[in-house]
DNA sequence: ATCTTACCCTTACACCGTAAGATTGCAAGC
DNA sequence: GCTTGCAATCTTACGGTGTAAGGGTAAGAT
């Protein structure tokens, strides 16, 4: 009543819809909360979009466009890394619409404009578009699991079960009590390198060798 | 009206749920759909469980607890080998599912000890807890991934947009065009067993080692 | 014969996405 | 100024959802 009501459009749709989603989280975000989040009707913002399904599918585009794309002028090899350091930053930038994200069809435009833009850059670190393709999707694979852990993982998902009890974990589960200092949050970047490391440094290589390097002749 | 209707019972419910899901999908999944699938009246499932989302929990302790444990004769890096195959093995046995396993909390009962046990089986493979948790993390991240991918992956997910047209993607994506064999499924064996093995090897040597291992001494 | 309990159903409510159409407000043409 | 037309917004309503509350019924216990 104070203010004006500030007139709709498909970017404060997006933008309050990306902050609703975030304060309460993906299954409490209807078009009717929205609507009271916007100060409108829940019908109104059919106007600027189809259905709910395209504006989440807008969400999803705006969470992949805002990747940030390495410097072309870096190292090919460096620029990957960054790559995948900027996806896991997309997921932590919005970590309640992430699983979504992850889920989500990647054969539209955007997703498959994504898709050529981070194949191109994996092909200059390869050998051939054949290591490109398998690490490609091996990184993939490996970004897509450590955002939804990082994001959903462990104690966040769904569940109407009670959290099991410290006092369970004590005396049942030696081996995670004792590795659970290693699960924490500060420990998070560690391990995602790890990982990112041996896959990156195993694409590029031109074979992973089983045991040693055992030279063929 | 022909055979007279089976008595109800929480594992006849979770079999019906099961083969529901996969038969429809996990958003046409409702409790009355199972009730008409059970001859039944929705209600009468809470009768066995208190809430939908406890059903869906028994759902995912099922899926869990389907995975095969492997022999514990075996040598500790050829078991977490296995596991890991066993675990995208269910993956692919409950692939409509699955997208729900992979977002579902684990710190319930079932979750943490089947935790407990596949951390047992890595910490014989590794040298200390550290590269334990931290091996056990990053190849739970690309199971996980890889798993989503397989099941829910590129043409799959939801979305409201018309998927691209052969046409947009020879004309604009000539890297994915070039690479799109390698994406097919006759492929995801070898790309999963890829990935998988530069964890593996990383994961199980002392020190993952910069350009070529450097002996300490 | 009565009571208890397990099982299943009926009804009802609040919420959801959205189809259909009414209403408003404003800008252009006369 | 008045009319027309269109874009933006709201109203109403429908069929779906999960589930709270309570009713009925049949089998077994006492």
């Amino acid at each position: 009543m104070a203010r004006k009501r500030e007139a709709l459009s498909a970017e404060r749709i997006v933008q309050a819809a990306l902050a609703l989603i975030e304060r309460e989280g993906l299954p409490e975000f209807s078009t009717r909360k929205l609507g009271a989040a916007l100060g409108c009707e829940a019908m109104s913002i059919y106007h600027f979009f189809p259905s709910k399904q395209h504006l989440l599918d807008a969400l999803v585009d705006r969470a992949i466009a805002s990747i940030e794309i390495p410097d072309a002028a870096l190292p090919p090899l460096e620029r990957v890394r960054r790559l995948a350091y900027a996806y896991r930053a997309m997921a932590h930038r919005y970590p309640r619409l992430y699983p979504l994200v992850a889920v989500h069809r990647l054969n539209t435009p955007t997703g498959v404009r994504f898709i050529e833009a981070v194949l191109g850059m994996v092909r200059e670190g390869t050998a051939d578009d054949e290591s490109a393709a398998r690490l490609f999707r091996a990184v993939g694979y490996y970004l897509a699991g450590a955002a939804i852990d990082e994001t959903a993982g462990y104690a966040k998902g769904p569940s109407a079960a009670e959290p099991v009890s410290g006092d369970f974990i004590e005396k049942q589960c030696p081996l995670l009590l004792r590795s659970a200092k290693y699960f924490q949050r500060p420990e998070w970047d560690k391990t995602f390198a790890l990982g990112l490391e041996a896959l990156l440094a195993a694409g590029t290589r031109p074979v992973p060798g089983r045991r040693r390097a055992k030279p063929r002749r």
